[in-house]
DNA sequence: CCTTGATCGTAGTGACCACTGCACCTACGT
DNA sequence: ACGTAGGTGCAGTGGTCACTACGATCAAGG
């Protein structure tokens, strides 16, 4: 059993290349070039395109729980109180560059063709409902709350992106103005 | 000067076809395509994808605000306000199902290669401040308040188009809840 | 009439894409 | 020793992409 290359190492590199270049621009061409292999082995160890897509986000998602429940020490009661506890992990790029890109990168997908869409419903399905574990309250409201600070969340990922940290610093503590830190 | 086919008709379609299948799905092909004719004539009005992609932007741009300034009725004092004014006209998908499409395709460019980045960039920086005036106060906070506006309602259209109207429209709700309407 | 410029068709350019056929190699179990 | 299965290289497949060379058409102006 010859192994030179582990699905790991190209796992990682897939995550690497989608931060530098986007989603759009992780391509196997792109990847095998990065690692000085044939692109024959990405096809080997990820068939399809969907395949590699899912999970290169899969492994973003898992990584960004990691890091965010560390930043979740108390329950929060809003959804702008969860939101606040999480900006300060997503907004620090050097913590990890490819949590910015997360949910871009669901943006991306709900923007393409059909296979894309339905993965980033799935994932921002299993998001929300992730989240509600660090929400206080009934059941109900406890979803709406946890996909309004998505969206929060989301936004201002795109002002960072668009506009710049400084601007979105500015915009997030406009929101957060009346949370308790 | 003889013209079969007029630049408004090329662009109406394109704006349609961006609709239909996203901006990454907008190829001078697919245009041509739709229109039942060469994509020789898209290349002659639009000279470079560049062109096209950035006059259907700013072409969304302005029906949307146009579609806006009428929601504006009296100046908003915060963030929260200005997006509760927008969010009925941002999802009414009845109204111009392009609307919905705009800052989906925003989060698009800007995680694309650099030209269509700077264009992202460009443009959500004109839509900051063009909700300027809308807003109440100094200038400083004015900028950082329409920033946050942006940030909120492109969080909740990106919520729509992933997990449904409803979804996006309770997490609107908890959202706008302490404002009056 | 004849030039001129705008408009549009036919055909094709090279680049890149996701993906494949096939042969090969190398380690392992038996 | 030998088969077998996992892994890798080489060379392509058909497709789509943005974009172009070149010529035909057709209206209006001189």
């Amino acid at each position: 059993m010859g192994h030179r290359h582990s699905k790991e190492q190209l796992l990682a590199a897939a995550l690497e290349a989608a931060t530098d270049d986007g989603l759009s621009g992780l391509t196997y061409g792109s990847l095998a070039k990065r690692l000085g292999v044939s692109d024959r082995i990405v096809v080997y160890y990820f068939p399809t395109k969907h395949d590699l897509i899912s999970e290169v986000l899969l492994e973003m998602g898992a990584r960004l729980q990691v890091a965010l429940a560390d930043a979740f020490t108390a329950p929060a009661r809003t959804h702008v109180e969860l939101a606040r506890a999480a900006w300060p992990v997503l907004a620090q790029r050097r913590v990890d560059p490819t949590f910015a890109l997360f949910f871009e990168a669901l943006g991306l997908a709900a923007a393409g063709t059909q296979p894309y869409r339905s993965l980033a419903t799935e994932l921002v399905d299993g998001w929300a409902s992730w989240l509600e574990q660090y929400l206080e309250g009934d059941a109900e409201p406890r979803r709406a709350e946890a996909g309004a600070a998505i969206a929060l969340l989301d936004g201002l990922l795109l002002l960072r992106q668009l506009s710049g940290p400084a601007a979105a610093e500015r915009a997030a503590s406009r929101i957060f103005r009346d949370v308790a830190p």
